[in-house]
RNA sequence: GGCAAGGUACCCAAGCCUGGUCCAAGGGGCUGGUCUUGAAAACCAGUGUGCUUCCGCACGCGCGGGUUCAAAUCCCGUCCUUGCCA
């Protein structure tokens, strides 16, 4: 949610900014949201006076007697149904208010670039090299199959499209690739969780995925539950409704959960292999900093999910993600996109935002100088992925597949699998 | 899941039975000021959100409804905490 003020008294600003994500609906909502704030401060005007009235004479009646008291008694009667049809007017507009608010997106940084779609995205920094194969590099769904690494067929019979059962080493390596990544993330002095993976519609709505999202997350039928699509949700809705004390800035926090998401409003389609699941394990990295720092922290968090990837000794790029493709919560993206072998091209395995008071809006968290002070703002908050498990095992497949189809292990993973090479069974 | 007690501002805490004198007592903390050799003590003011013509006003006692001229206080629902029971 954007600052309603700001919203106010800038709305040209915001309106060129919104500008950039070439979607004429946001403009629209602006010059609404203008006009029912005009409307509300209005209402709340008229209201507010009356309550005052209301209130006056109330308070007078306990010391009247007889007629006077009647006659003041009638006169409160009066102003409530006059305040009951402009209360309602109130509660209209403050709900149009409001509604526009939540959809309304957050501003986007000066760097982030112009562009309509995934293809603008602007590629910032490579690191290592492609991988050479003296052989065509199959594709990490063939090399599940070839080494007995997933049983998807049964999967879809169990639980529909789009889920997999993990075998053998690929079960050892998921975990393995959670271990080592939890590990790096001890060392740069993230505090560790594994969060709840079922919350409440509040701690969606709070980190953006509600209300628009609707479509891509389960719910538990009957219930206010709903299965998290990242524990970005179950962090950042941690410290909800409080108020952080400075000195205690930036908070470094890492989930470690399951992630379940519908993909209902997926683009492409990836319904070949793991690349694309309804339920994977990821580590995820989330802090709440300072309002000034933000800007520095994002490159911090990028440069700790770049070591991850390092580690693994994968070739990617990392990409600013454009103006039309960045969403509606973030700031400002990186990606990391993993060289793929089998597919011959980068795919985004890394997802690194920036969301400014966005979320802490929404979520209400604040922060004070010291004990005993009031509020001073908003913190800001960003997320990123450190690892994805099943994209990691996909780039791991095709980047370290050998002529006969078998997986060499990353050295740096070894010490967590117990084995440095998954070989084909038959 | 059942029963009991509880949830009041940054913290502690009174008020609730018996509705109005509560623009929520009092204490602590914090911020500013006065005084001062003093970032000690003392004293004064401020310390939630919104609106505002900057005088104020409205809202706010876990949350949502209701009763009433009037609700922190009464009623209903709900969430959470603690304890006991299953």
């Amino acid at each position: 949610m954007l600052d309603p003020k700001l919203l106010r008294e800038n709305p040209d600003f915001v309106k060129e900014n919104l500008a950039k994500r070439q979607n004429d609906e946001y403009l629209q909502m602006v010059d609404e949201f203008l006009e029912v704030d005009d409307r509300w401060r209005k209402l709340i005007k008229q209201v507010e006076e009356l309550r005052k009235k209301r209130n006056q004479y109330a308070k007078q009646i306990s010391k009247l007697k007889g007629d006077e008291k009647k006659q003041s008694v009638q006169k409160v009667q009066e102003i409530k149904q006059q305040l009951e049809r402009l209360e309602k007017d109130l509660v209209d507009a403050e709900t149009k208010r409001q509604w526009l608010l939540d959809r309304i997106p957050n501003l986007l940084h000066e760097t982030v670039p112009f562009g309509e779609s995934d293809e603008d995205n602007v590629p910032i920094r490579f690191w290592g090299e492609k991988p050479e194969f003296s052989f065509e590099p199959k594709d990490h769904h063939e090399l599940l199959e070839i080494n007995d690494l997933a049983d998807i067929e049964r999967a879809r019979k169990v639980s529909g499209a789009r889920f997999y059962y993990l075998k053998n080493e690929a079960t050892l390596l998921e975990l393995a690739l959670v271990q080592y990544a939890l590990n790096i993330l001890k060392e740069e002095g993230f505090n560790l969780f594994t969060p709840p993976t079922l919350v409440r519609e509040r701690a969606l709505y709070g980190t953006g995925f509600l209300p628009t999202g609707k479509e891509d997350i389960y719910k538990i039928e009957g219930e206010d539950l709903n299965l998290i699509g990242t524990s970005e949700v179950a962090l950042g809705a941690f410290h909800m409704d409080e108020t952080l004390l400075e000195e205690q800035l930036p908070l470094n926090y890492c989930g470690i959960s399951s992630c379940f998401r519908t993909e209902a409003s997926a683009t492409t389609k990836d319904d070949k292999g793991i690349f694309r699941v309804h339920e994977f394990k990821k580590v995820e990295m989330f802090k709440f900093v300072h309002p000034e720092k933000s800007w520095d922290e994002q490159e911090e968090m990028i440069r700790i999910a770049e070591k991850v990837f390092q580690g693994l000794g994968l070739h990617y790029r990392v990409v600013n993600i454009c103006t039309g493709d960045i969403g509606a919560v973030a700031a400002r993206k990186y990606d990391i996109e993993v060289w793929m072998p089998g597919q011959g091209r980068y795919r985004e395995v890394v997802s690194c935002s920036n969301c400014t008071d966005y979320q802490a809006r929404r979520l209400n968290v604040k922060y004070r100088e010291k004990e005993g002070m009031p509020p001073k703002g908003f913190v800001h908050t960003l997320n990123s992925t450190a690892i994805a498990t099943t994209r990691a095992i996909v780039a791991i497949l095709e980047n370290y597949q050998q002529p006969d189809g078998s997986i060499l292990i990353p050295e740096k993973l070894q010490k967590y699998t117990g084995f440095d090479k998954i070989s084909p069974k038959h």
